[in-house]
DNA sequence: CTGTATTTTCAGAATTTCCTGAAACTTCGG
DNA sequence: CCGAAGTTTCAGGAAATTCTGAAAATACAG
């Protein structure tokens, strides 16, 4: 299982933005390479086009599993397990847009929620308020997330498609939002 | 300059994200206690707050500066540099997701259209054509991302807050966006 | 220019994360 | 039940990242 020079090149990005991404080089580069190759893959197959460890490997797809970014199939009359990326680039669009969140932002809303339980003392009131706000910031900003994401795919490569039109389309609500809820943007 | 339990809290939470958000961890705390108070702080302030060296402080604050997320401010009479975090914590949102945009998404775009000048021999017409969707799919993103990123914070604000109204409006828009373009949403 | 207060730089130590190889485990045909 | 093919686990080594302390740089009052 050789990589072309043109395969390679791009495998090899998505080992390096691996750090930037949050993920392990090896990890990168196993979904780069399920990405960009048209047939099922073993785990040895992987092996061979990356020149790391079996072990390595093994726990890489563990994880990508884990994310929900490969697929596991079996080959008839084979007992190796083969690995793909889905098809549908859209779903692993939102898979990794839902997994960022679970692993960035709802520890964060947790957290944040804990901290709102507590009374305030005196001399955490401005602290108290500075945690409503990032508060009430991120839950509206994962509330839009959420009405996004319950979209179907084509509605949402439509809303995506529209470029410039939607700005206009939002502005142009201005009667049915005229900003009347000015009282809680006090930034 | 010592913290309460609850500001504790706060600051100790971002710096175990700090993993998980692709910053270093004093950076992470270095954050949270100048948004946390009111007061601009200086560096040994947040030596003395986080318990940490005063050349990590130094780099962490170089750090949150590039990253346009702390403000510097010069106090008449002191000859020590001012920080705190901007008020607008919409512009933070703003600038957090720019910065990681050119961080995360950029590098790879290049990358793709790099990939794509190539003429592909026949071994890689299959390749060729994941790194075309690839690359249209993240222009389409980002292009999305820059239209809602033109709009005022007000109406960003109302947007958002829309809530449930927002699928409403786009479905109720399946007239003037017919998905005529399913030629191209061949997935 | 000198002395003092403050900030920055950077080599290497400390820590964390990632990867490997050996061993254990699983599955399945015979 | 045995053996072979395949997979997973995990302790420890390798690599990368973060942090520290000492030294250098900067800024400024006198």
């Amino acid at each position: 299982m050789q990589l072309s020079a043109f395969e390679e090149d791009f495998v090899q990005h998505f080992g390096e933005m691996g750090s930037r991404w949050g993920i392990a080089r090896t990890v990168g580069q196993t979904y780069a390479v399920l990405f960009i190759k048209q047939d099922p893959l073993c785990a040895d197959d992987l092996v061979d086009a990356l020149g790391v460890s079996r072990s390595n490997i093994s726990m890489s797809l563990k994880e990508l599993q884990a994310w929900n970014l490969v697929r596991h199939r079996n080959v008839k009359g084979d007992r190796r397990d083969f690995f793909t990326t889905p098809d549908d680039m859209w779903q692993i669009v939102r898979t990794l847009i839902e997994e960022r969140k679970k692993r960035e932002i709802d520890p964060t809303l947790t957290k944040l929620r804990e901290l709102q339980m507590q009374e305030p003392g005196p001399e955490n009131a401005y602290a108290h308020e500075k945690v409503t706000e990032m508060r009430e910031l991120i839950e509206g900003l994962t509330s839009f997330y959420d009405e996004l994401n319950q979209l179907e795919t084509q509605r949402l490569v439509a809303l995506i498609k529209m470029g410039a039109k939607l700005r206009k389309l939002v502005t142009g609500t201005a009667k049915i939002l005229p900003l009347t809820s000015q009282t809680t943007t006090k930034g």
